[in-house]
DNA sequence: GGAAAAGTTAGT
DNA sequence: CTAACTTTTCCG
């Protein structure tokens, strides 16, 4: 048997499978999506198997055996090795980096180099040598085998010592493929059948042990031994003496750690469904049970109970003996989130996020492997769940940005799903309140096959909360110079007084602390990158956010020595000054990136708010998305249009879904809610439709816009970034891509390529970038030009270190 | 990605 | 002529 093996070097020229023996005792362990450990040029690697079959087209002089096989169950099924092969040609990376996309961090291959004493006193022939020498033999003796980077850092000076001992074979390397992530496991206690039975055999001085068979008596069952121990109050000597008279056992078992264990969730049970929730429950149930690929857009307003149709057209899910896979936005996969699935799905959910350890991580993985679970619910990797018979795909706030991975593969978790979804002949449900544009495009006619449904109104018809728009102008006009409106210090000043809670929204981006001179106009920026730093209060320092750069705060302007020198900018620390200087006692809690990096202080945060521990909730995005506190009666958007600046054609779109989301948190309960939005373009569309939340309003306009600009949905897009230290060299190798692409695109209607231009981000980690976009319409197979082009290009790729990053469907143009 | 092989250059 | 350095090739 053979095996055609994905090795892990991510470059075009091993971006190929490549062939191995299957030695006859591993032939029962390798399968199709099996990780192995392969032989390949001078070293052992990590692979992944992709095909087996019964010959191989290759000389058998030429062939090598699988060396080892990594984990008990192939970490990947099938169909998922088959996605792989999409992902890596719809988004244009190497096969083995879709791959690796797919499982779990705990098997990213590590590699460790060790070396150890050869046996062979060769280096003992008499000849001169330095103490060095032997200084080193005496440590590797001691160690008995050192990992070679360790030994390199302590002997950093005698590196050609090292090297040298290696050529002449007095020290030996060998590397090795870290296995699979160990599971952990715990001793476990196994009763016998009738533990009374044997109380007679225990002599009266062994109380302790009399205990345990009664403790068994009443539960019966095996039993963590470190449970027991500590329930009975006795020594775990007690219970290996039943266990030496061979009354119980006591075995290794496998377990998983639980992130969520001694938690208890409440079981819920179905709620009934508005008619609204009814018929569009009506319409997925009905294609889950057909068992037909259908993709639903649910368009349905903050409030509108799309989580409980979710839950509903799950159960129907698993009534079909079939799996569930929801994806949330990281962040508003909140314990509240978790807690709504887990209470009605209880341990058949698997959850995945990354505040999970990779421990963790990897054990709820498994339980879905191991058929343990039969929903996964987690952010946009846990697509990836090894499910095998998938019946349904929820993707809540399908909009948000974070469903496109912005790093190799540049995957869109909603066209990965949909992908999925056809192989297994399921539904897919993409839920929002402020669909994107690509997707509502998808229900026309012209633009695909994706079915519309919506629900307009609130649960209980409670009402949408009145936004009211304050020009900012006018403000300034007034004299009022703070960040807080005189109509929004109003409505915080009556919240305080009846004890009603607040959210306020301040997005960051274009906001960030910076630090400028008053008198020369200096702004401090990265040495290496075409950024300013931004300003941390706890360190006084500033920092890059790009390369990590970071230095002291300057007291005196570097330029003109001025000592006129100070933070800028409304970041969410100087709001919460304001705050408490304005409204005396006023307790606040910010969410910002500074306060929520701790393990569980997300959760910690939002629970003192739920208990009414403060009164304002302050924050960055994260306080905009699926928060739901029955208190809050006040939503303030400080800063709604920063984000309309920026020089993306998404600008509007975002702008809307915010303001849509963060006045989606007022008045969800008994208390009516009521909306600031603060703003220097009050008469923008997005700014006008979000405030009467006229969701249709907004996508006449902003298609329309679409439309004439030549954007998405009416086209797609593909970025093409080049980076390299000589701005010479990437400007002529970019313009050369330029021109070879639009002579291969000549005879490709509808496709059109720009640039190349520096890109809006000119420089980072001291790499000049330049980019082009191509858009293209239809079926136009772009994607395949413009890998044939890069790959023209190989060469000065290669030699001059120049990096060329291609982006399908890019959500970010930086 | 990394080592071996092949090719190129410079130094006596 | 070869040692040192660079480029190319190939890995099953």
């Amino acid at each position: 048997m053979y095996a055609k093996v994905i090795v892990d070097v991510p470059a075009k020229q091993t971006d190929r499978p490549f062939d191995y023996i299957v030695p006859e005792p591993l032939r029962d362990w390798v399968a199709v999506g099996s990780r192995v450990g392969v032989p390949f040029g001078p070293r052992v690697l990590q692979g992944f198997v992709v095909e087996l079959q019964e010959s191989s087209d290759l000389s058998a002089a030429k062939l090598k055996p699988i060396e080892q096989v990594l984990d008990l169950y192939p970490p990947l099924t099938p169909e998922l090795v088959e996605l792989g092969r999409w992902l890596s040609e719809t988004y244009l990376c190497p096969y083995i980096i879709a791959l690796q996309a797919m499982v779990p961090g705990a098997l990213k291959s590590k590699y460790e180099r060790h070396v150890k004493l050869s046996g062979d006193p060769s280096y003992d022939d008499g000849l001169f040598r330095l103490p060095v020498y032997d200084e080193i033999i005496a440590f590797v003796q001691s160690k008995g085998s050192v990992e070679l980077n360790a030994l390199l850092e302590k002997y950093r000076s005698s590196g050609a010592a090292v090297k040298d001992m290696l050529s002449s074979g007095t020290l030996v390397e060998f590397q090795f493929i870290k296995g699979s992530a160990p599971a952990k496991t715990a001793l476990t206690v196994f009763p016998p059948e009738q533990p009374l039975q044997y109380v007679e055999q225990i002599p009266a001085r062994s109380p302790k042990q009399r205990d345990v068979l009664h403790y068994f008596a009443d539960h019966p069952g095996p039993v963590k031994l470190s449970e027991l121990v500590a329930q009975l109050k006795i020594s775990a000597s007690t219970v290996k003496g039943l266990a030496e008279k061979g009354i119980v056992a006591i075995k290794e078992v496998e377990i998983f750690r639980d992130p969520y264990a001694g938690r208890h969730f409440q079981k819920t049970s179905p709620l009934s469904l508005t008619d609204e929730q009814q018929a569009v429950f009506g319409e997925i149930k009905e294609s889950v049970a057909d068992q037909r690929h259908a993709v639903f857009l649910l368009q349905g307003v903050t409030g509108s109970g799309k989580t409980e149709v979710y839950l509903q057209a799950i159960q129907q899910c698993l009534d079909m003996q079939r799996e569930a896979i929801v994806l949330v936005p990281e962040i508003s996969l909140t314990p509240q989130m978790v807690e709504r699935f887990k209470g009605r799905f209880g341990d058949e959910v698997a959850v995945m996020h990354s505040r999970l350890s990779q421990g963790e991580r990897y054990d709820e993985w498994r339980k879905i492997m191991l058929k343990q679970a039969k929903v996964a619910i987690g952010a946009r990797s846990a697509i990836f769940a090894p499910f095998s018979n998938i019946g349904l795909i929820i993707i809540d706030e399908e909009h948000e940005t974070s469903y496109k991975q912005e790093e190799s593969p540049k995957y869109h978790a909603r066209d990965a799903a949909i992908a999925r979804a056809r192989k297994h002949r399921a539904a897919v449900v993409l839920g929002s309140a402020t669909p994107s544009l690509e997707s509502v495009y998808r229900t026309t006619e012209e633009g695909g096959y994706f079915r519309l449904l919506s629900m307009k109104s609130r649960v209980e018809n409670r009402p949408l909360p009145k936004v009211n728009i304050v020009d900012m102008r006018d403000q300034l006009k007034a004299g009022n110079r703070s960040m807080f409106s005189r109509p929004l210090y109003k409505a915080i000043e009556e919240r305080l007084h009846k004890k009603e809670q607040i959210v306020l929204l301040l997005n960051r981006r274009g906001y960030s602390t910076f630090v400028m001179c008053r008198t020369c106009g200096y702004v401090a920026s990265c040495p290496h990158c075409d950024i300013s730093l931004t300003y941390h209060q706890q360190a006084h320092s500033v920092r890059c956010h790009y390369c990590g750069y970071a230095e002291r705060e300057p007291v005196v302007c570097p330029s003109c020595q001025s000592e006129h020198i100070r933070h800028f900018g409304t970041g969410t620390q100087r709001v919460e000054e304001e705050l408490s200087k304005l409204f005396p006692g006023i307790r606040v809690i910010r969410m910002d990136m500074d306060t929520t990096t701790e393990k569980g202080s997300h959760e910690k945060w939002l629970n003192m708010f739920k208990n009414r521990q403060a009164d304002v909730l302050l924050g960055t995005q994260m306080v905009a998305k699926g928060l739901d506190f029955p208190y809050v009666t006040l939503v303030g958007a400080l800063a709604a249009d920063s984000v309309l600046n920026l020089p993306d054609f998404r600008s509007a779109e975002r702008t809307f879904q915010l303001l849509t989301q963060v006045a989606g948190r007022a008045g969800r309960h008994e208390l009516p809610g009521e909306v600031f939005v603060q703003t220097y373009t009050p008469e923008h569309y997005s700014v006008i439709s979000a405030s009467h939340h006229d969701y249709a309003a907004f996508m006449r306009e902003e298609m329309a816009m679409r439309r004439t600009g030549g954007y998405p949905p009416y086209c797609r897009l593909i970025l093409v970034t080049f980076s390299h230290e000589q701005l010479q060299l990437l400007v002529r190798t970019a313009e050369t891509f330029v021109s070879r692409l639009k002579e291969s695109g000549r005879d490709v209607p509808g496709m059109d390529v720009l640039g190349p231009v520096a890109s809006p981000l000119a420089r980072i980690k001291d790499r000049y970038r330049f980019q082009c976009m191509i858009k293209y319409r239809g079926g136009a197979d772009a994607a395949r030009l413009v890998r044939q082009t890069a790959d023209s290009l190989q060469d000065t790729v290669s030699k001059h270190k120049l990096q060329i990053s291609v982006d399908v469907d890019p959500q970010l143009l930086m």
